[in-house]
DNA sequence: CTCAAATGGGGCAACATTGTGGCAAATTTG
DNA sequence: CAAATTTGCCACAATGTTGCCCCATTTGAG
């Protein structure tokens, strides 16, 4: 989160400060504008992670500003504002703002939001993976599909693959036969409780076969558990 | 804008109503629920595209159901809640939710709200789908629509270009044959499964053709992949 | 210890999915 | 408008998957 540039225009100079100091508290790198065309040539130049932007300023408002930053830019943009009717803050949503606070504000919330707002892009940008597993020398990659024992990959099945991904997902307690095929084969589907043994003995088989340490232990009468330690 | 699909958490059914129309309104496909745990288990079931929730619930409350949903997906979120301190809206946001909206608010400022963190996705993703990607011996490049293998190009048609940007940009995952069509085809065009196939078919043989090194895996009964290690 | 129930292993056949070549309708291009 | 290209679909072959059966072996209760 930290190391981010963020801009920040308002003609009130101590609010500028307050916000400063706030953002700058939790490591973001900020510089402060008092007007809306610096702003503009500042970010035009070096653009910044994130613009936080107060409504009423000489020369250039908020709005202009917001629409004309818009046109080259596709920067996460919040608006400070003392104007607070519904519709003021639906225009500055509308405009292209990614939120809209209104003055006065508590600095803290700023920076909440802010956060909030960099997560967002983050978290958009990011290529969003599943947690891959990690269980004695085997990895569960549900993104892939693809189960690998020590770089080398184990050649399951789509039923496999999901059997062995809920053992591991639950590999703290022994799971039943029964929740085995509710949550894996699902509701409708309907096979003997055998199957689940089937699925199970195969898995052991390639598991064995690839030299993997991890075991699927049976709870006699009930179902199965996967084991990390030997 | 159109035809995404938010789900809302209320346990005030009249609250829940007058958001429901406000967001149909404008075109969105709207599914409510009273409590958060059915709203997760749609999520599951059928990923929405943007989630309101009420932060004091039965059963499970909106923070536990935000972090819940937080730990699977990626999806927005806005909280809306009667409660208005600063510690509870600083609260929501960390939690991970985007936005935080005290009740009574303006359903009209609800649906701006929504607009705009629709609008931050989509530009988010935008930017992403126009980056230039190379993986193996390949590049793809999204502004001339060429995909070139060590200098030479390969002559893939409009549609094999989309199949196989879409796939490329998706690397690191499995991609099915539903969410293919889904995202190149498109929700209205009604083809066959199949055309996925066909598709791929014809990606396999101009890669082939050109020698490339980029192969397309089938992950078998779910859709394909494409492998950069051999 | 004895026996019934539960489990493991091998094998198989039904079933489902995918690859392939060809074709024709739809679309684009000249 | 004609030619070329694209693209979905089909039939069929090839291949992969999986539930079930049979039977030997193991397990736990009485």
């Amino acid at each position: 989160m930290a190391g981010k540039l963020i801009y920040i225009a308002d003609d009130e100079v101590n609010i500028l400060n307050i916000i400063k100091v706030f953002l700058e508290r939790e490591g973001f790198e900020v510089e402060t504008f008092t007007n809306g065309t610096d702003l503009l040539e500042a970010h035009k130049r070096r653009p910044a992670s994130l613009l936080v932007i107060d409504i009423m300023m000489p020369e250039m408002d908020g709005y202009t500003l917001c629409a004309a930053v818009r046109q080259i830019s596709s920067v996460p943009i919040i608006i400070v504002s003392a104007k607070d009717t519904e519709a003021d803050r639906i225009a500055g949503l509308t405009i292209g703002s990614d939120d809209y606070l209104t003055k006065p504000f508590s600095p803290m919330e700023l920076v909440a939001r802010v956060k909030a707002l960099l997560r967002r892009v983050e978290m958009d940008t990011n290529q969003q993976r599943l947690r891959t597993l990690q269980v004695a020398d085997v990895v569960i990659d549900p993104n892939t599909k693809t189960v690998t024992c020590r770089g080398q990959e184990v050649p399951l099945t789509g039923l496999e693959f999901s059997v062995l991904h809920y053992m591991v997902m639950n590999r703290y307690r022994a799971v039943s036969r029964a929740e085995l095929l509710d949550e894996v084969w699902g509701f409708e589907t309907v096979v003997e409780t055998r199957a689940t043994d089937d699925a199970v003995k195969r898995i052991r088989a390639k598991l064995a076969k690839a030299g993997s340490s991890l075991k699927i232990d049976t709870v006699w009468g009930f179902g199965f558990r996967v084991r990390e330690r030997d």
